[in-house]
DNA sequence: TCTGGGGTCCTAGGACCC
DNA sequence: TCTGGGGTCCTAGGACCC
């Protein structure tokens, strides 16, 4: 068996813990730029809010209700996912953390442990009890019925958020009640594609024959169906797979059209792809940029370009990373556009020891490396950008709105809770 | 004025090899 | 009439996830 674990309205939640005023009031959270909805408690939810609407459509609707409203605060939400996910892992020695708020426990052989349901109580009591963080657990055969069995406990609530998919009547009657579109791993397309073919329901879908399944969903789609059926297809995944591509982008907290204001983004971005590489020990040999203006614009002249540079040799510095993101965005950049978001894209990524050396390579990267070393040392001492290269700038023109943030209550001394 | 950011996997088709 | 067969690698695009 296996159990999924997810918390509840995940960042709404975080806001929650060190502001308790906030308990049985509806609450969103803004994605970065204070752009548009991308958390809500339940009474947000209850008010009929949109995950996904546009902040400003919806502004003078949130306050006439008495809405609170957050700039996400990735610090926050970042720390207490970790505090939650060590909470979990004291229960058992195979977790997957597959989001920042979801993990999946492998529950085999738990059965002697006694009723699930009860241990299932347990977690989500311990959690709470540790961090304040409400979750709902589900638990069934595979990992796509542990993921359909936790949408059920948290959608009804005689089941006190835990739900137990242990037997083949359970599993039939939950395959029933719940709609294709609420399958992990069909989407908008497929969901458009299945109700075509008149199939509505999980359990329509289980009866389809498998060729079919392979012939029009591919693979992946065939996966699903064996797993919804109750035959495991999908391990669980204990170590973290190397990450494929690492990318930072934002969008601008206004128009930029000068390449300087420009630049001093490109490099911030860059700057943060290098940290990640560093942190997870990798180099990369390719760096692609990215610039566009507001697609939401149609009438505004439109350009959206991106550009590639080959690394000779791969690499993890800050230097290195933000001279081939400059001179990529010098080869593209173009006057007379409003620009509206650029990014970095790092990939081609390999463990930082087993680096292919070029015979022509002229840099002396033992001087780079010591140098980040002394920057990461710094910086995580004394916070952020306490140490940086001077391209990173100081007009920071391009930095995104978030008006509306929280304190850094668990990262930061500054911004600890008081109790008076 | 204002519409997020960061990922994965699979497939088809083209270019190229012998 | 008829124009080989068997591969690899890369890219773009589409699907999905949180």
């Amino acid at each position: 068996m296996y159990a999924l674990i997810d918390c509840n309205n995940f960042y709404a939640s975080c806001e929650r813990v060190f502001n308790p005023s906030l308990n049985g009031k509806p609450i969103v959270v803004l994605s970065n730029n204070d752009g548009c909805v991308i958390a809500r408690s339940n009474e947000a939810k209850a008010l009929g809010i949109d995950m996904g609407g546009a902040y400003f459509m919806i502004e003078e609707a949130l306050k006439k209700h008495n809405v609170f409203v957050f700039s996400s605060n990735y610090t926050l939400y970042g720390d207490m996912s970790q505090r939650v996910m060590n909470t979990l892992a004291e229960f058992t020695p195979e977790i997957e953390v597959y989001s920042i708020d979801e993990s999946f426990l492998n529950f085999e052989g738990f059965e002697l442990l006694g009723d699930l349901k009860i241990y299932g109580t347990t977690i989500r009591n311990t959690v709470f009890r540790n961090t304040g963080i409400p979750v709902s657990i589900g638990i069934a055969p595979t990992k796509a019925l542990a993921k359909l069995s936790n949408r059920i406990a948290k959608k009804n609530k005689e089941y006190n958020h835990v739900c137990v998919l242990d037997s083949q009547e359970k599993i039939m009657a939950a395959l029933k009640i719940t709609t294709v579109d609420n399958i992990w791993g069909i989407g908008r397309a497929y969901h458009n594609f299945l109700l075509n073919h008149g199939i509505q329901t999980t359990y329509d879908f289980v009866q389809q024959p498998e060729e079919w399944v392979r012939k029009n969903m591919s693979v992946v789609g065939l996966r699903l169906h064996k797993e919804l059926k109750g035959e495991k297809c999908l391990e669980l995944e204990l170590v973290a797979m190397a990450k494929q591509n690492i990318c930072t982008s934002r969008s601008f907290g206004r128009y930029l059209t000068d390449i300087d204001p420009i630049k001093e983004a490109m490099s911030n971005f860059a700057s943060r792809c290098a940290l990640k590489l560093r942190k997870d020990k990798s180099v990369c040999t390719l760096v692609q940029i990215l610039l566009h203006t507001n697609k939401h614009k149609p009438d505004q002249p439109q350009y959206f370009v991106n550009k590639v540079i080959t690394l000779p040799v791969p690499t993890n510095s800050t230097i290195e990373l933000i001279q081939a993101s400059l001179r990529a965005l010098d080869l593209v950049y173009k006057p007379g556009y409003r620009y509206m978001k650029c990014g970095v894209i790092v990939s081609g990524i390999v463990p930082e020891d087993r680096v292919q050396q070029n015979l022509f390579d002229t840099v002396d990267r033992s001087k780079h490396n010591k140098v980040t070393t002394i920057m990461d040392k710094l910086n995580k001492s004394l916070g952020a950008d306490f140490v940086k290269v001077g391209s990173l700038g100081v007009t920071k023109q391009w930095h995104l709105k978030a008006e509306k943030l929280s304190q850094c209550y668990s990262t930061r001394w500054d911004e600890i809770i008081v109790i008076k």
